[in-house]
DNA sequence: GTCAGGTACCGAAGCGCTTTGGAAATGCCC
DNA sequence: GGGCATTTCCAAAGCGCTTCGGTACCTGAC
């Protein structure tokens, strides 16, 4: 069914059944009524491509998600993100298009998806500090948001990202105020800009209240329950262990708790934790007493915001590229508490 | 940069032009050459709605994912999944397009995606028993193929599933073989297809034992942390506590870890957990050593099993409907052990 | 010299839609 | 009844591509 053979079945001409469709007002209002109906009752759809073609947008959004190469790992955050901005391009009437693609062949990736023209407009993912992504799709030409940001870059662009940088330094300032001084940082791999801020904002809040960094208690890697694991394994069995430990992820917290378990102690009570919760889906961090304390903040809600940003860029083009920064809240959970007197 | 601007910069007709671009012999092997060498100069890239209009392909698949209405909750597994298809499409030059769709509007949802015509087929998530969206997508026409099956449906159409019940009752076996009788089964919602088949196996296991099956012991559930958590915890206070669960996801076994802790007992030693695995990039039950003793599928790979079948599909549409089944692996972890002496 | 068969190219139609630039019909005023 | 908006509809062009049905030229066989 097209649109041709709607408009033969109406005896109208293809221009009044579509602009009826579309809402045009020089359309009888029991014309338009004929029509609709006809079209719900043999349920014409128009066709996408087709549409796309006359009117040059493809109503459809890119996301393009980067899988790390050296772990073939699919950041989990990202199913939550999606649902989130879907909601938006289901309001808006969009599609939504994946591309899975490795670091390597990204920025190709990225031109041809703008040649084939088959979105108007992409989410990036994942930025590292110095994202050459970026620059690159500024010079392109197509409307874009970034899910965080890239530090080193000094230019205008359009971002959702959480206060990664203060999040952590209330977290870290917490565990101070706990008495807690040999504090670990557990954190993703620093090359993403949001580990990069996560540490920044730990550094100074330890700075500030005059505690000493150590870097046998810092660790970068890719937030798994094993890393997590083995990090604090690892940081536990140093003769002057770390007594409150901070880390990026509720997975990671997940395998630091087994690690404190594991080496005969009690998170909350000797060992303090403290991690960064996303809030997902099928990880919630506890139903109404939070397990860990955390800083939380929704990528669900994330996701959201920055496809409505990014609607409203591609609706108007000549807005001017608009940061967003999201608080996260601290939550306080039974995984932290003052520090053991043994360790003062 | 259009194929005309393409054609007329070269001195040659659309024709050629598209010709060598897609292989067609009836083009010297000079001029396609050189028509590769501007395309690529150039950066040209056919637009990809007006290829799909001309050929009447869309050279995408579409995948619907359902939310949870209930507690919005978004598959983990799909992240590895699409991982795992995307891998295919890539090959095969096809786009990947996602709808996150609630339960409801579902079949709509089909048919619009359909007349739409952006994409050529689609592949089913998450089947129920009587999925109905598996008989109506056989009467659209548009091929599909289902990741899981509908136990109740008895209709030709292609799947690829994990052999559900026989991995849970060996995983039974396995813990009935340790001398446990007094086993659990914190099971997925048992309207979803494999939650029932898992129940089915187990049953089968205990069955096949002459071990009573108690229903103080089962649950079905949405698979999160505190699922597990609560669940476990309930049993464990029970005056009969069960020696040993199974459980259907890594998350739902970390809750069920952090209950039996929290009972004072030790997971493998007091309390036996065998849990499914779907080898999730982002959750790895351990690098070499399991923590969980697990049955073991790859739902990447069943991503990649899915998108190949799929395409097959709609390259052949004579191609009759396919099963595939994949068998899970039982690999042990540290979660499991004989059963105690005390509760023999 | 002619003609079949190849090779290498091209013109134009058509995919299903939107949209421009009318045209016909209607209503109203004088 | 003529003039003029206003309303309601339509024909046809065009979006960028593929592909059908050619044409022009060359080669070699008879």
């Amino acid at each position: 069914m097209n649109l041709k053979q709607l408009a033969a079945h109406l005896n109208l001409s293809q221009t009044t059944v579509s602009r009826a469709l579309n809402g045009y007002p020089e359309v009888n209002e029991q014309t338009r009524k004929r029509v609709m109906e006809a079209a719900q009752a043999l349920n014409y759809a128009p066709n996408a491509r087709a549409k796309g073609l006359a009117t040059g947008r493809a109503m459809a959004i890119g996301h393009v998600i980067p899988m790390s190469t050296q772990h073939q790992m699919m950041n989990p955050v990202f199913g939550d993100f999606i649902a989130g901005a879907s909601e938006e391009y289901v309001k808006a009437g969009y599609d939504m298009t994946l591309s899975v693609t490795g670091d390597r062949d990204e920025k190709e990736n990225y031109r041809r998806l703008k040649a084939k023209g088959n979105v108007d407009g992409i989410i990036v993912h994942g930025p590292s500090m110095t994202d050459a992504r970026i620059p690159f799709l500024r010079q392109l030409g197509l409307p874009f948001v970034v899910h965080g940001r890239a530090t080193e870059l000094d230019l205008p662009y359009s971002w959702v990202d959480m206060n990664n940088t203060h999040a952590f330094q209330r977290a870290t300032d917490f565990l101070l105020d706990l008495g807690h001084r040999r504090i670990a940082l557990i954190n993703g791999l620093e090359f993403m800009d949001f580990a990069y801020r996560r540490r920044v904002g730990f550094e100074q809040a330890m700075a500030g209240r005059g505690a000493a960094v150590d870097p046998r208690y810092m660790t970068a890697g890719e937030m798994t329950e094993s890393y997590g694991f083995e990090s604090a394994a690892r940081m536990l069995a140093l003769p002057d262990r770390p007594t409150a430990m901070i880390t990026s992820s509720v997975i990671a917290a997940i395998g630091i708790r087994r690690a404190i378990h594991a080496a005969g102690l009690e998170m909350g009570r000797d060992v303090s934790v403290i991690t960064h919760d996303d809030d997902l889906s099928f990880l919630r961090n506890g139903p109404d007493v939070p397990i860990f304390t955390a800083t939380r903040s929704s990528v669900y809600e994330a996701g959201r915001i920055a496809a409505a940003m990014l609607l409203a860029h591609i609706a108007d083009p000549a807005l001017p590229a608009q940061p967003r920064l999201l608080e996260a809240q601290l939550i306080i959970g039974g995984s932290t508490g003052p520090v053991p007197q043994d360790a003062r």
